[in-house]
RNA sequence: GGGCAGGUAGCUCAGUUGGUACGAGCGUCCGCCUGAAAAGCGGAAGGUCGGCGGUUCGACCCCGCCCCUGCCCA
């Protein structure tokens, strides 16, 4: 992205990213609107995992129209419940979003919690296809096999990527064959934190207790907020049917409450443990890039 | 006042017919992560087994007393 950095030195690319519940997707708005007042205009790229699903608003913490104040934002509401996410896919939806808004001579600020999905926007990521036939044969494979038999033959065609990966990650291990089915090698591009001085990146963080306070307070709010409800309409539209969307949290419980399978009391309280450990997860991610700058939220 | 059940990891509970607690789930802490990522996978730290005495070579497991919790009878 090195091309679109303007004569002026300011960045290509803004991202910010944290834990959820930090409060990225209004600082964005913030960032956008400062640098709109300093004579350049900004608009927001969404990288959270779960936001792209058309109709999940509560329990994602979509910002509202209203909260957006003005300020354009992309990769929002762009896929129907029932589709699978894929990186690739999102990749593509975020880099035309991104030379959209250079084109209007404008700042893209890329805001999520998926440190998956930022990184592969940030670092263009070269992620390589998939063939349907040998990922099912494989996929068939690790349930007949295990794991462990797969990652002994990885271990041979690729033993830089065995020694990266468990031998008990089966998904992983299936992928990592996959690619190496079709590339010849995996570990080929394992993931660097290159130095990149054309994108800014904003980490926002707060302390523990805060953001498990925060966590706490947002479930609630979403249960006032009515995600009950909104589970049950998306439930009919297909929520369940939806490989990656039915796993997202708050709506993953909700619906298992829904099914009979728990209380909603106990849907909600999973609710507030499964998104603090996903938080520690983010934590984990992000804490490992040396290029972002870190923040007090 | 009497009877019954129970007091084991931060929480909910297993377990040992007396020989250094295989504990489990949850929580906590730490890590991994390239086409499912709000997903997936791993590692670690936590217990003087309610208290005090006794029996025993040896007790968390036996005996006595006490404390606490719940239920029942008065």
């Amino acid at each position: 992205m090195s091309e679109a950095a303007g004569p002026t030195g300011r960045p290509a690319l803004i991202a910010v990213v944290g834990a959820t519940a930090v409060g990225k997707s209004d600082h964005a708005v913030t960032l956008a609107l400062e640098s709109a007042a300093n004579g350049s205009g900004a608009e927001v790229v969404n990288a959270d995992s779960m936001q792209v699903y058309q109709g999940m608003d509560i329990g994602t913490a979509k910002l509202t129209e209203r909260e957006r104040r003005g300020v354009p934002h992309h990769v929002l509401d762009v896929w129907p419940l029932t589709k699978t996410a894929t990186l690739a896919a999102y990749q593509l939806l975020a880099f035309a979003a991104i030379e959209g808004i250079r084109a209007r001579g404008n700042v893209p600020v890329l805001v999520g919690g998926s440190g998956m999905y930022v990184h592969a926007v940030v670092d263009r990521w070269d992620i390589p296809g998939t063939d349907p036939e040998v990922r099912s044969k494989l996929d068939a494979e690790l349930v007949r096999v295990g794991p462990d038999v797969l990652h002994q033959r990885l271990a041979e065609l690729d033993p830089a990527a065995a020694i990266a990966i468990l031998p008990t990650d089966g998904r992983r291990i299936v992928r990592a064959l996959e690619v190496v089915a079709m590339r010849g090698s995996f570990s080929a591009q394992l993931p660097t934190f290159a130095p990149n001085p054309d994108v800014r990146l904003i980490g926002l963080r707060a302390s523990r207790p805060v953001l498990d306070e925060r966590i706490q307070q947002r479930v609630d709010r979403m249960w006032q907020g009515g995600l009950v409800d909104e589970v049950r309409w998306l439930e009919k539209a297909g929520l369940r049917e939806g490989r990656t969307a039915s796993r997202a949290l708050g709506y993953a419980q909700v619906l298992s409450a829904l099914a009979g399978d728990c209380t909603e009391g106990e849907a909600r309280e999973e609710t507030v443990r499964a998104t603090r450990r996903f938080a520690r997860r983010q934590e984990s991610w992000f804490g490992r890039d040396p290029r972002i700058v870190w923040q007090d939220a």
